[in-house]
RNA sequence: GCGCCCGUAGCUCAGCUGGAUAGAGCAUCGGCCUUCUAAGCCGAGGGUCGCAGGUUCGAGUCCUGCCGGGCGCGCCA
C-alpha cells in the first residue's frame, strides 16, 4: 500500500511542468510514511518540502501541484496539504478492505514477503564456551538471535542458525583439571585447587557421573562412556565437554531454540581449515616473524594492533580458527553472515575482518556483521549478582524460565534494544509475573478465542468474508485504529528485519493488543445486527492471526484460553 | 590515555533510521465487572530528551566539545 502511494506521487513529480518544478534540480528519493496521528490520515509525505529548496519555491504549493497531478487512484479517498508542507493520505475503505483481506488470504504468511528471496545468510548466537551452564547474557543472545533469524526467514531470507562451540583451548584445559581435581576429592580452598578452575558446583556433578560410569550424549555429537579414572585426563576432558554440551542443549530446547549447525572449533585443527588458512596468510605476504612469534599486520585493515597468529611456543591463538570459521561461512554461500555476541567482543570485530581482508578472497569489507547486546545485570533482593563462571553462583537460564516461564522470559529479553543496558530484576520478575508484558498480549489473543468460543454457544455463525460493505460498518475511531495497526505488520516486519531489531516487533505486539483490548471495553462484538456483527467479528478474527503471527516469530506462545 | 556503545517521566524502556502538541509499562492517586475473560479499560499528576554550541524550513534523532556510565585495548579465549 505504502509502494502504491510512492508510486502514484512518482507519476505526479513526472508530470509536474518545469515553471513549477525547475527540470534540472535533483529529484529525492520518494519517502511515504506512516503518520503518527490518525488525524493526518493514514499516510504522509514531505516530498514537497525536500524540493522546496531547491525549486525556490513555496512547498504548500508545491505540495498542491503534486496533488492536483496526482493520478486517480481508488485507494486514496482524500488528500490534504498540513503544516509546512506535508500531503496527507486518508485511504479508502477499498484500500482497507483489500488489506484486511489479505490477512485472511496469506493466514499464518501475513507479513511475510519475498524481499530478502536468493539472501543466504548465517546467524551465528549464544555460542558458549562448554565450560558451564548457559547465564542470562546467553538468554538474551538465544532470544534475539532466534527471532532475528526467524524474522529475516519470514522475509525470504534463506537462514542457517549455527552455534560455534569452543571447545579447544586453554579454558576447556582448564575445565578438565577442574573436574579431574573434583574426582579426587579436591575442593575449592585445598591444596592442590588448580589456580584457573570453574568452582561452580556443576564440577562436581561432572565429577560424579564421569566416576559412576556414566554415559552422556549430546545433541549432535556421539555417546561419550565415562572410564571412572580420575587420571585419564583426556577421557575426562572428553566427558565434561559432552556433558556441559548435554546441558546447554537441554536448556536451549527448553527455551525452544534451535540450531541448524553446530560447529566446532576443534573440527578446524582436524580438517586441516586452521592450517589452510594460515598457509593463504602466508602467501598473501601479509605476515612478519618477530620475538619467535608470526604476526598478520592487520593494522593495514584498519585494526588498532597487528595481531600475533602463532604464539612463540607454536600454537595458535584464538584469533586463526576464528578467522578460520568465517572462512568456512563465506565457502558455505553464505553472502550475509551476522554474529550475536556481547559488547565484550567488540574488540575482536576489527581483527576478524582483518583477517578476512588480508586472505583476498573476495569476502567484503564489512563481512561479517555485528550484532551486540549489552551485558544482563541481574538484581536480586537490591543487589546485583555477580555474573561469573568462575563464582559459580550466576543466575542461569535455566533458573529464568523455572522461575518466570518461557515465554516471559523471551518476551522480556527480546523487547529492548540490543544496545541497551539491560538490568532484570529477579525480585520484580517473579513477584510481577501474573503483569508481564508477555500476558498482556496473549491475552488478547485468549480473549479473541473466548469471543468465539461464546458465539458458538449462542448459537451464532461467523462468514469469513470481509467485503467492501462490512469494512464500511467499521467507522468507529477505536476500529480505524485496530485496522491501521494490523495494516501496518507486513511494513513493521520488513523494517525490523531490515534493521535487525527484533524489539520492535515486542512492541507493536504490545501497542497491537492495547488496541485491541481499548476496543473490546468500547464496543461490543456479538451484537444483534448480524451484518456489523460480522464486520467486527471479522476485524477481531484479524487481530487474532497477526498476533498469532507475530508471537511465533518470537517463540512465544498464543494460548486460547489464560 | 586510546577505541566502540549508552545517557529520554521516580523506576524499566520505546520513539518507525531529520518531521507536525515527546510515548508506553511499572509505581502513585481517582473511577469502571447483572452483557463477549477485570491478567482488562477510562482518567489525573509526573520531562530543560545529560550539558553547551553547530548544521536547516524543522533536531530526542545528524556534527563538534565537555560531563556521567558500560565494555574493550595479552604471544587469554
Amino acid at each position: 500500500m505504502k509502494y502504491q502511494i510512492e508510486q502514484l506521487l512518482q507519476a505526479a513529480l513526472d508530470t509536474l511542468p518545469p515553471e513549477i518544478l525547475p527540470a534540472d534540480i535533483a529529484r529525492p528519493t520518494i519517502d511515504v510514511e506512516r503518520t503518527r496521528d490518525p488525524a493526518h490520515g493514514d499516510f504522509a509525505t514531505n516530498l514537497a518540502m525536500q524540493l522546496a529548496k531547491p525549486a525556490r519555491r513555496n512547498p504548500r504549493q508545491l505540495a498542491q501541484a503534486l496533488v492536483d497531478a496526482l493520478p486517480a487512484s481508488e485507494l486514496i479517498g482524500k488528500t490534504e496539504i498540513a503544516g509546512p508542507g506535508f500531503i496527507n493520505f486518508h485511504l479508502t475503505t477499498v484500500a482497507y478492505q483489500r488489506e484486511l483481506s489479505r490477512i485472511f488470504d496469506f493466514g499464518p504468511a501475513y507479513g511475510y514477503s519475498k524481499t530478502g528471496a536468493g539472501e543466504r545468510t548465517v546467524v551465528e548466537f549464544v555460542s558458549a564456551n562448554p565450560t558451564g551452564p548457559l547465564h542470562v547474557g546467553h538468554g538474551r543472545q538465544a532470544a534475539l538471535g532466534d527471532a532475528l533469524t526467524s524474522l529475516l526467514q519470514s522475509q525470504g531470507h534463506e537462514v542457517s542458525r549455527e552455534f560455534y562451540y569452543n571447545d579447544a583451548g586453554v579454558q576447556i584445559q582448564n575445565l578438565a583439571l577442574s573436574v579431574q581435581a573434583r574426582a579426587r576429592g579436591i575442593k575449592p580452598g585445598d591444596v592442590g585447587w588448580p589456580e584457573a578452575a570453574y568452582n561452580g558446583d556443576y564440577i562436581q556433578d561432572i565429577a560424579d557421573e564421569f566416576l559412576a560410569k556414566n554415559t552422556v550424549h549430546a545433541l549432535d555429537g556421539e555417546p561419550v562412556k565415562a572410564n571412572g579414572k580420575p587420571d585419564d585426563l583426556e577421557a575426562i576432558r572428553r566427558f565434561a565437554v559432552a556433558y556441559l554440551r548435554r546441558e546447554q542443549d537441554l536448556d536451549l530446547q527448553k527455551f525452544g531454540v534451535r540450531f541448524d549447525v553446530y560447529y566446532l572449533e576443534s573440527s578446524l585443527y582436524t580438517d586441516g581449515k586452521v592450517e589452510a588458512t594460515v598457509n593463504r596468510l602466508l602467501a598473501s605476504g601479509k605476515t612478519y616473524e618477530n620475538e619467535g612469534a608470526l604476526w598478520l599486520r592487520t593494522t593495514e585493515y584498519g585494526d588498532d594492533k597487528d595481531r600475533v597468529m602463532r604464539k612463540s611456543d607454536g600454537t595458535y591463538t584464538y584469533f586463526v580458527p576464528d578467522v578460520a570459521y568465517h572462512v568456512t561461512k563465506w565457502e558455505r554461500g553464505f553472502r550475509k553472515a551476522i554474529n550475536v555476541q556481547g559488547t565484550d567482543h567488540h574488540g575482536t570485530i576489527a581483527r576478524v575482518r582483518a583477517g578476512l581482508q588480508a586472505l583476498d578472497i573476495g569476502i567484503p569489507q564489512g563481512y561479517p556483521d555485528y550484532i551486540l547486546h549489552k551485558m544482563v545485570r541481574v538484581m536480586r533482593g537490591g543487589e546485583e549478582v555477580k555474573i561469573s563462571k568462575r563464582a559459580g553462583s550466576y543466575v542461569t537460564v535455566r533458573d529464568l524460565i523455572e522461575w518466570v516461564g518461557r515465554d516471559a522470559v523471551r518476551f522480556f529479553l527480546v523487547s529492548r534494544k540490543a544496545d541497551s543496558e539491560f538490568v532484570f530484576d529477579i525480585d520484580l520478575a517473579l513477584a510481577q509475573s501474573e503483569e508481564n508484558p508477555v500476558y498482556y498480549v496473549q491475552y488478547a489473543h485468549a480473549r479473541v478465542c473466548s469471543v468465539f468460543r461464546q458465539l458458538k454457544e449462542k448459537g451464532y455463525t461467523h462468514e469469513r468474508d470481509i467485503g467492501e460493505a462490512h469494512v464500511a460498518l467499521l467507522t468507529e475511531p477505536h476500529e480505524k485504529a485496530l485496522i491501521r495497526r494490523l495494516t501496518y505488520f507486513p511494513e513493521l516486519l520488513e523494517a525490523a528485519a531490515r534493521a535487525l531489531e527484533p524489539h520492535q516487533l515486542a512492541h507493536y505486539l504490545r501497542e497491537l493488543a492495547g488496541d485491541f483490548h481499548t476496543y473490546y471495553n468500547a464496543h461490543m462484538f456479538i451484537v444483534e445486527d448480524g451484518n456489523l456483527r460480522n464486520a467486527r467479528l471479522n476485524l477481531v478474527a484479524a487481530t487474532r492471526q497477526v498476533i498469532q503471527n507475530g508471537l511465533k516469530l518470537l517463540g512465544v506462545s498464543a494460548p486460547e484460553k489464560m
